[in-house]
DNA sequence: AATATTTATGATATAATATAACAATTCAAA
DNA sequence: TTTGAATTGTTATATTATATCATAAATATT
């Protein structure tokens, strides 16, 4: 069972990864409705082409995907539609990895705690308030009024640990 | 005073900062004998460029500078001489700003947490083992195993709120 | 000290990531 | 249905980083 301060667990190999892409763009879907927001089939490409793992993708590996649906394709083309699924929660930006990751749950804005797993290069994402808690905590207690949290941790996951040399 | 868990607070605009300077290049200059490592001229000039300002400063930057002292400089020199102080903990780098910043700490390993001012670009380095240790519990709850923690947090340093508006 | 070995730096080229700027098109409001 | 705004197309370029091989400097070995 998922715990609740877990966005996103680390999916195993065999899960049906093809519900996971269909209820993240049907999230989207709903969500840029409510807000006004404009869900083009650009950006509902790229959003499903992030989606297409449950690991970080860079951004030109989306430009080849959109170029390989025949599209024309540029950087800019999917660095702003990137930016339009970053403003707007429903991707993540991994800063340790120059990468991007889908995220489940675009209806209320967060930064993302993420666990990367080094080996299968999986995410997990977490959504702890203990954690932002602290951190919190700490920087108010040096005057620091916190506008962004970047936390990425990196290491293995626990499928990759049973098969790695202790 | 300097709570124990802030390895550099935010500095006045007035300190010493040549002292910070002398210290770092003092404290790295004992810490290579110690380990056997070569704190070449270029290593040492480079890390003395880290610590010009209590801010992350990009690679290019840093390239720059060695250009105006009059030597021959290209991308591998600069980002071999930040690897040597990456590795051995001279420096850390801010993954969210693609730049570098001193670390005055260089005895012990760490990961660093990071408060980073967005107004005037000056950084905080906290080593709080409260932050580390939930972090690494809610990773070990979920079978992960940490390797590395990036920590950085993007807000208005106590100075700068002063002037900003609220 | 002379030579061999390792380590560091010089030098050139290129890869990988990202943005600026302006034109064309599409969408939506009036 | 025109008008204005938002999106995408298009070209160019900026920024960050690494691969590779040559040279030089430091250290170890004889």
């Amino acid at each position: 069972m998922l715990e609740k301060n877990v966005l996103s667990d680390f999916r195993p190999r065999d899960h049906n990864h093809k519900a996971c892409i269909d209820i993240a763009l049907e999230t989207a879907s709903t969500v840029c409705h409510e807000r006004g927001l404009r869900l083009t089939p650009l950006r509902r490409r790229v959003l499903e082409l992030v989606w297409q793992q449950h690991m970080p993708v860079g951004a030109y590996v989306l430009l080849d995907a959109l170029r390989k649906d025949g599209r024309r394709a540029d950087p800019p083309t999917v660095y702003r539609a990137l930016e339009f699924l970053l403003v707007n929660g429903f991707v993540h930006r991994i800063e340790s990895l120059n990468a991007y990751v889908g995220c489940g749950q675009p209806e209320h804005k967060h930064s993302g705690q993420f666990l990367i797993c080094g080996n299968c290069n999986r995410v997990a994402e977490l959504e702890d308030p203990a954690i932002s808690r602290i951190i919190n905590e700490k920087a108010h207690g040096l005057g620091f009024r916190i506008s962004q949290q970047t936390i990425e941790v990196t290491g293995l996951c626990g499928e990759c640990r049973e098969y790695s040399v202790s």
